[in-house]
DNA sequence: AACGTTCGTGCGAACGTTCGCCAAGATGAG
DNA sequence: CTCATCTTGGCGAACGTTCGCACGAACGTT
């Protein structure tokens, strides 16, 4: 149960529960022999110092909020998993908790959720995710002094702190790739939305061919939504240019569009990998199971979420000057897809 | 920022300030005129009670903890997105936050990261997954009689609070789908491990055989881990019988597995749902998207995470009786690829 | 006019810590 | 033998709430 408190302790050691708290707490110079004691009786007793007590008193919840977006209850936005667990593991190891919490639109914009949960303080500082274009949480939690780091950076003109993966330079050793495997119609799929990371790894695809001298034809790129059959659609769209303008190589801007990518080709008779080169980007678990597995772009997402938990908690402990940014270089996993 | 307290308000207000906290809780009856100006007040300073002191106050930390199992900090178990979203909405619902904790060993049962959280009061209750037969948290929990609420049962005869969904009656389904559509040799790939899940949907798969009258051949069951490729591997086995052994429709316990059957099928020059049935196991995102679209089973994942949530805080404050079995029926989901 | 009742508030205490200051007793130097 | 110093530990206060009890005033009842 560990019901028992410091006076409980000091009780049975028979010394007063403040001298206790500093024992347990190392900042008491006592004869070692009453050390021992309280050591030894805390020990028998199970003590365990009441989490919430030491909050209200270091005026401090331990937590970080981070939002999950929802409309109502019936939809969701699947969170990343991998970013997520790297970023509870580095905040534990600082007696720090993630927790989390629901936003009613589910752009997470939902600002009052940010301001009631800081107001409360519930939490000591946000971790973001899924930044937008003129994300108004950015301006609020500026506006506000709130502590928070950002997964994602914007274009706008703002100095706060982020870690990003760069995009850019993601896509460019794509295209890279495939020019030095001899492919010149090079095509690309790619989302309508998301500004920020959209423009990014299109700017990739862009200057990379260009810097090959190659003008890439108005009809080789194709954008829909991040879901597989976007893929589809992209290479049913490509499939059906004319001989000489149909690309022998497709970019996707994720691997789920790869994956519709690869399954559409399939279906036209293509061999993947040799009559038409298809790359992802995510690196997926499935996709080094596919047939063929994908090529594909895999981010330090383990770095950038120990990199997120450990800026934020600088910035709350004000152990290091701020506004920081970090932005990763993600790497090429060359497969035979493409 | 907020910084305003009881006592600021209470100043501005010209009252004490257990008579704003009493009248902000609604629980005294002061005069309309001083309720109206301690409401203005409050209003004015942006006043929000401060969550920690509250707790303290209430002996009660608010705060649901879920383990997020690892072994050191690579590795990391995929957390169930769906399941986990109606929790969070649920517990907040109700003034509760989900927080995270990481378990030195995947599988979850480092008992030590329970007792330390409940033990400093970080949390009021536990929310179990991935339990096993003989799970020591289990074990530990109830011993201690501390509350949580398990996704999952397990085959021991133990009596605590638990949800899940009824894989026997799913895989049941199943199979008789299969038998209507007058398939004869069915065969199953299902896992090697994970006893009482995995004993729940084959039970399934041998009731209902049994009942059409059939002994199924032992090479019909194909057992491996829950990835892609076991279910390639399956495939590649049940297609190596002779002609009339072979089976016509192949039951998987888990839309995984059955991505991999069906690539492997499509592989081996099989039209999937024409010269072979293909069932899965979870519905997940990509299963309509598949080709052919998978038949599968959708467990009802959002009313189970909503029970489990409203079960523990049920338990916590001791406003249901406990312990409480429920188990949930999940729905057969055609689509053409059986 | 004396006496319960209800209403409207105030007040003390408690939840379990941490932190700084102060007081004995022991120790050493002059 | 006295005075400064160090060691050891006690004590009060504070963090921001909630809750029960008490108390004066107003009120209605005998």
């Amino acid at each position: 149960m560990s019901r028992a408190t410091l006076k409980d302790v000091a009780a049975k050691a028979g010394v007063s529960y403040q001298t206790v708290s500093k024992v347990l707490n190392r900042r008491a110079q006592v004869s070692p022999e009453t050390e021992r004691r309280i050591r030894h009786v805390a020990n028998e007793l199970n003590y365990r110092p009441n989490a919430v007590a030491q909050n209200l008193r270091q005026q401090s919840s331990h937590l970080i909020g981070y939002a999950w977006g929802s409309g109502g209850s019936k939809t969701w936005r699947p969170v990343n998993n991998r970013f997520l667990h790297s970023v509870v593991y580095a905040c534990e190891a600082q007696g720090y908790f993630l927790t989390f919490f629901t936003t009613k639109d589910e752009s997470l914009t939902d600002i009052k959720a940010y301001e009631d949960l800081y107001g409360r303080r519930q939490v000591d500082g946000f971790i973001l995710e899924n930044t937008t274009e003129n994300d108004l949480r950015i301006h609020y939690l500026l506006a506000e002094k709130i502590p928070f780091v950002a997964f994602g950076r914007v274009e706008e003109d703002l100095d706060f702190c982020w870690v990003d993966v760069d995009g850019y330079y993601g896509i460019y050793c794509v295209a890279d790739y495939l020019l030095q495997r001899g492919h010149q119609r090079i095509a690309l799929i790619s989302w309508q939305r998301g500004a920020t990371t959209r423009n990014d790894r299109e700017r990739g695809y862009y200057c990379r061919l260009q810097e090959a001298g190659i003008v890439p034809d108005s009809a080789w790129v194709y954008r829909g939504v991040n879901e597989i059959e976007t893929g589809a659609r992209g290479i049913i769209h490509l499939l059906s240019l004319p001989q000489e303008r149909r690309p022998t190589a497709v970019v996707c801007v994720s691997d789920q569009i790869a994956v519709g990518a690869m399954n559409a080709a399939m279906a036209e008779g293509l061999e993947v990998g040799k009559d038409i080169a298809i790359t992802g980007y995510d690196d997926i678990n499935m996709a080094q199971f596919l047939h063929p597995p994908l090529t594909t772009v895999r981010q330090p997402i383990d770095e950038a979420g120990e990199l997120v938990a450990n800026m934020l908690l600088g910035q709350i402990n004000g152990t290091i000057a701020v506004p920081q940014q970090v932005l990763l270089k993600p790497e090429l996993v060359i497969r035979s897809s493409a």
